[in-house]
DNA sequence: GTAAAACCTTGATCTGGATCAAGGTACAAA
DNA sequence: TTTGTACCTTGATCCAGATCAAGGTTTTAC
């Protein structure tokens, strides 16, 4: 990371503004150092499907840097965003004379194969109320997890209350969570609506209050609603 | 790959007979010797997703190897196959000590993620029919490559005839096809139909004649059959 | 604090493709 | 050749979820 920040490039993005787009060059390596970002496919007809949301410290844009080609995908701020950039020659000179950082570098890339290996069962075999219902309990492990390194609860950090609920606080709208999990915010809300008169959760605005841990990891692995 | 043959063991696997099993420790890395495999995700009703069909060269399971966790998915062998399996620790070692390697691999898994970038994007953003229209496009593409380093066709190598008319094969059932572009046979079928009868293909078994390579193309991208 | 803009919900309708069911084809083994 | 087995096609029906439409809520910006 010392290494890094010597060659590195900071770079600002407000909300709603490309970092890169699909078939651009791939010129570098990126860092999100504040913010939020979205990496997504578009159609012909503007639908949207979101590869991943990325936060602090989650780097991105670097299968072009390893394949030599374009940019599989774009990439766009969802919130604005400070964003740090290894040029590619620097970058890959870098990877080769630092052997455990190509072993980080071989983990990271093969964790995003995991990732995307579960998205595409979700897609494929999965219907959209359970793939919600997936969505809800990765929220609340990450949230989780990240409670301890991060102050106050600023909506971000899940909290235990009356007995054992838990809360989760959606990071991003309603709308692009429909365009993360493949569907429509029509459906989106609906199934809301359904989780919450099974007694799964309740909502509000972007909290979400999980009742039945069990249940809705039930809905997760099988279920119909 | 003079390296790796010392360290390596090869296995034979019948048609039919499982790899390896998701949720297994990754004990290694695997290099398709002579054959056919296939790598997928199975639901718990039993529905089949495939996620990659390798043949001599590809290498498969390495996502485990670098992350120390288990096989996100299943392997089995779709025709008799020999698999050339490293051990895992004996291909760490080597990796670590070949820089060359690392990088190389850091490409072949950056290429994994585009493809399956391009699987989500085809899954969620498309229908069956743009789906089929770009496997046959993507087929034809890889068995004109193949045509020169392989000798006589033995239906793997596309034949140009009569004009532009160009001739696929499937390396595949049509039930796997259905598997690996996540619909069902009776739609693979429907949509063959409908190709057929718009004068893009013709289909002869396993044969498939391309007829109007402009048209599937426009298929593949947006259209409606 | 208020207005405009973005976002969300709910209802009605429509449709791509799954599922169910019943023959038909083709290849492999004896 | 025959016959068994796996695979494929075609038709009828069904359904999850998309789309269209209209109103309601929340956030943002001045």
């Amino acid at each position: 990371m010392e290494k890094i920040k010597t060659i590195a490039l900071e770079l600002k993005f407000n909300r709603g503004k490309l970092i890169f787009q699909e078939g651009d060059k791939g010129d570098g390596f990126y860092i999100v150092n504040t913010g939020r970002i979205k990496v997504f496919k578009l159609s012909l007809e503007g639908k949207e499907q979101i590869l991943h949301i990325y936060g602090p410290g989650h780097t991105f844009g670097e299968v072009p840097v390893f394949e030599g080609k374009n940019f599989p995908a774009s990439a766009m701020a969802i919130e604005a965003s400070s964003i740090i950039v290894l040029p590619r020659d620097k970058f890959v000179n870098l990877i080769t004379t630092t052997p455990a950082l190509s072993m980080n570098m071989l983990a990271d890339l093969s964790k995003r194969l995991r990732d995307f290996t579960i998205q595409i069962e979700n897609l494929s075999l999965k219907e959209v109320p359970s793939r919600l219902a997936a969505y809800l309990l990765t929220l609340s492990q990450e949230q989780k997890s990240k409670s301890s390194d991060q102050g106050m609860n600023q909506g971000i950090s899940p909290t235990k209350d009356r007995g054992n609920e838990l809360k989760v606080t959606l990071p991003i709208s309603k709308a692009q969570l429909a365009n993360l999990i493949g569907t429509t915010p029509e459906t989106i809300s609906r199934i809301f609506k359904k989780m919450a008169d099974a007694d799964l959760i309740q909502v509000k605005t972007k909290d979400i209050f999980i009742k039945d841990i069990e249940g809705l990891s039930e809905l997760s692995e099988s279920g119909r609603i």
